[in-house]
DNA sequence: ATGGCTTCATAGTGAAGA
């Protein structure tokens, strides 16, 4: 089974270079976030056409998450539910088996903004929700745009980030939280390639210069990490034109 | 250099992203 998280920075915009992703890389199960589309506009023929279905939850302009799978998806559950929040972040569904938790946590902006406070409290709400959804689904992938760098190696130039939003240690210690759930970050399972980053800044030719974080993660849950063969970044598609600034993440389970 | 791009909502610019 190949399960895969992308932010896509507007579905709308992206949907060819999601479709030849599809086409080329034919995973299970595709996690999407920053569609920036209402459900009315969800391109869900071009999607049905390629041979995938798709629950979903957006919204015009900003946020919004997906789940396109080949086979069914069930039990869709949107947002948290001890979390009232009008902006569309998350999206659950259990696909083959496995408890899919699409998120886009929120960035944060800078660390003594409203935002960022709103962000930790966002994150707080997430792992006090994944204690109860963990004992209801003990096979579950926590997919999705985190917004955070969990450790410096994830970091370009940690020393000029450090503090930063995205790297700072009230952020880290909320994903250092979710690993004590039991979550793995899937990546860190496996050799990896040093500096290995999924979001590159449109600016600066950042991307070229391989200036870039890793914020993008696939966590799993004890009985998936077993299972787990391998995690990867694919940068392919940050190399289009008109990119997301984003890449894809990749996981393999057998059984 | 506190910007640099990109998207979206707009019909000039401004917000937001990370």
């Amino acid at each position: 089974m190949r399960i895969a998280t992308w932010n896509v920075n507007s579905l709308k915009v992206r949907l060819p270079h999601v479709l030849d992703w599809l086409a080329v890389n034919q995973p299970d199960v595709l996690c999407l976030q920053e569609t920036k589309q209402e459900d009315s506009q969800f391109p869900l023929v071009a999607l049905q056409q390629a041979g995938y279905q798709a629950v979903f939850s957006g919204q015009k302009t900003y946020n919004g998450v997906a789940i396109i799978s080949k086979t069914g998806a069930t039990d869709v559950g949107y947002g948290l539910p001890n979390f009232p929040d009008e902006q569309k972040r998350l999206i659950a569904a259990t696909v083959l088996g496995v408890r899919m938790v699409c998120v886009y946590v929120p960035n944060g902006q800078s660390v003594d903004s409203d935002k960022y406070r709103y962000k930790l409290a966002w994150l707080d709400a997430l792992r006090e929700w994944l204690k109860e959804e963990l004992v209801r689904y003990p096979e579950l992938a926590l997919l999705g745009d985190y917004n955070i760098a969990p450790e410096d190696r994830d970091v370009y130039d940690s020393q000029a980030w450090a503090g930063n939003v995205l790297v700072s240690a009230p952020e880290r210690a909320a994903f250092h939280a979710l690993e004590q759930l039991g979550l793995r970050d899937s990546f860190r399972l496996f050799e990896q390639p040093e500096k290995s980053y999924s979001w590159w800044d449109y600016r600066m030719l950042a991307f070229r210069r391989n200036m870039g974080l890793r914020i993008d993660h696939i966590l799993f849950s004890a009985p998936l990490a077993r299972v787990c063969t391998g995690c990867s970044i694919d940068r392919a598609p940050r190399k289009l034109e008109r990119p997301s600034d984003h890449a894809p993440v990749t996981a393999e389970l057998v059984g």
